[in-house]
DNA sequence: CTTGAACCTCCCGCGACGGGAGGTCGTACG
DNA sequence: CGTACGACCTCCCGTCGCGGGAGGTTCAAG
């Protein structure tokens, strides 16, 4: 650690080639005081030193963590006695590049389904997909962050072949529940309290063990259902040749008969 | 699909709290001409439609999976007759998810790294964590992207231990060859002959198939020791009590010399 | 002394809005 | 019928991390 005054000294460009930093984004970081280089010439020409080339690979190096340069800025100012800063922000980064990648994760298989569903060309219907698209919004709009994951942690975790199954008990008792509206069958009639104690047993399977967490998710989607019956009931029945656009809303209407008959 | 007059329409507020769009936001997709609602009432307020609430819909989910606005403007615009170009984005939009998932992933680890040894206290110095800062910065800085992918996979492949292992064998020859230099044993020595081939053939774990790789990799570490000889040095012999900080440089010139005796 | 590269400052632009100022409109209530 | 208040309107500045251009000065080599 020798300073004598013959101490090497860079032009702006000279430090671009070295630090691979483009010579805007050093007066990009002159400018803002993350790092002015020592001096300047009696022309106003930029002279960095070995030191502020240190510092600029410091800067990159948490530039590359994904750190902000104000909070870089405040993390180098404070950082030779504390180092508690830094860690405390490198945990932190650190903590949401996980949630950040879980995140991607999740976008991730959603985008493979749509794509996948795209090219076995299951959905003809360019209508119909995009309609799928708004589905998918207004799912988002309902059901915060955590609910969805909380019921895509269920989904992976029972298998496709149990959500695909569960799918298909829910139909035969959409299908049986048409038949009973149709035949005007009184809502206290045995038969149709047990097919809806049947319906409520279904979503069991999707429960979170913690009860209140249940009971928001079921107001979501009570709330969803009320806000587009309609959209939902056109969807639903354009894939089924049995169901009718306006069978649905009938359907749930008879099913909470059912319910407050009990 | 009947259309009769009085089709409803909603305010702008209505919709922002039907579709959980800020009105701010509402009224950029109206400058940009993303989402301009059917029609106006005579003193200029906004009226939706309910295909403009679908539009929106439709927009969200397209932002959700990080879509620009743009793109969603270009595939919502061709969208009905071709889904060709929607399928097309939606396959690059998750590649790129999944690169930036896999560089999320690269990171967290590094990350997990660098605050391990801060809460081991394995570097007291703050300094010394500053210079590995800057150290990989620099590292970053020679070698390309692939090339430090190509390495990660290598050391993982390997395993710590293994790793660790290759270290400590580095170290001993380094070790071995101070003290040939210290004693000026000649180049031409079979003993140092020998350890030089140990040195070279301790990098071969690491190597790609691609011979060319290696060359470029060579190069690159080779350039990197050239431009960074002091701080390395320095930084090596800081974590070592038994070598100097000068010791390297004069250890790699002897190496290098005994290569062009061979 | 000239030439061309390197350097300087100043300023507009991006993407997707947030937010405030300052004005108009709609409607419910007194 | 007036008035109060909320909803709505347009216009414009700010964000973050620079990129890039204009228009001028300085440096180093020939």
């Amino acid at each position: 650690m020798h300073e004598d005054g013959a101490e090497q000294r860079w032009s702006i460009g000279e430090v671009s080639r070295r630090t691979g930093i483009t010579v805007r984004t050093l007066y990009h970081y002159d400018e803002i005081g993350l790092v002015r280089p020592a001096r300047r010439t009696a022309s106003g020409h930029r002279r960095y030193t070995a030191s502020d080339v240190r510092r600029l690979y410091r800067v990159r190096a948490l530039r590359g963590f994904g750190l902000s340069l104000e909070e870089i800025a405040t993390v180098l100012a404070r950082s030779s006695d504390d180092l508690a800063t830094l860690r405390d922000l490198l945990a932190a980064q650190l903590a949401a590049l996980e949630a950040y990648a879980a995140r991607a994760a999740r976008l991730s298989e959603q985008l493979r389904d749509l794509v996948g569903q795209l090219d076995a060309a299951v959905m003809p219907e360019p209508d119909q997909f995009l309609t799928t698209l708004e589905m998918i919004s207004v799912y988002e709009t309902y059901f915060t962050e955590e609910q969805r994951e909380q019921l895509a942690r269920r989904r992976t975790a029972l298998g496709d072949e149990t959500v695909e199954a569960t799918k298909m008990e829910w139909l035969e008792l959409v299908r049986a529940f048409k038949q009973h509206v149709a035949d005007g069958t009184p809502v206290d009639d045995p038969r149709v309290r047990d097919l809806t104690a049947r319906w409520e047993t279904i979503g069991v399977a999707y429960a979170s063990p913690d009860p209140q967490e249940n009971d928001q998710i079921s107001a979501a989607a009570a709330a969803l259902w009320r806000d587009h019956q309609e959209e939902i009931s056109t969807r639903i029945s354009s894939q089924l040749d049995w169901l009718a656009p306006d069978d649905l809303p009938k359907i749930m209407e008879y099913v909470e008969r059912v319910r407050q008959a009990r």
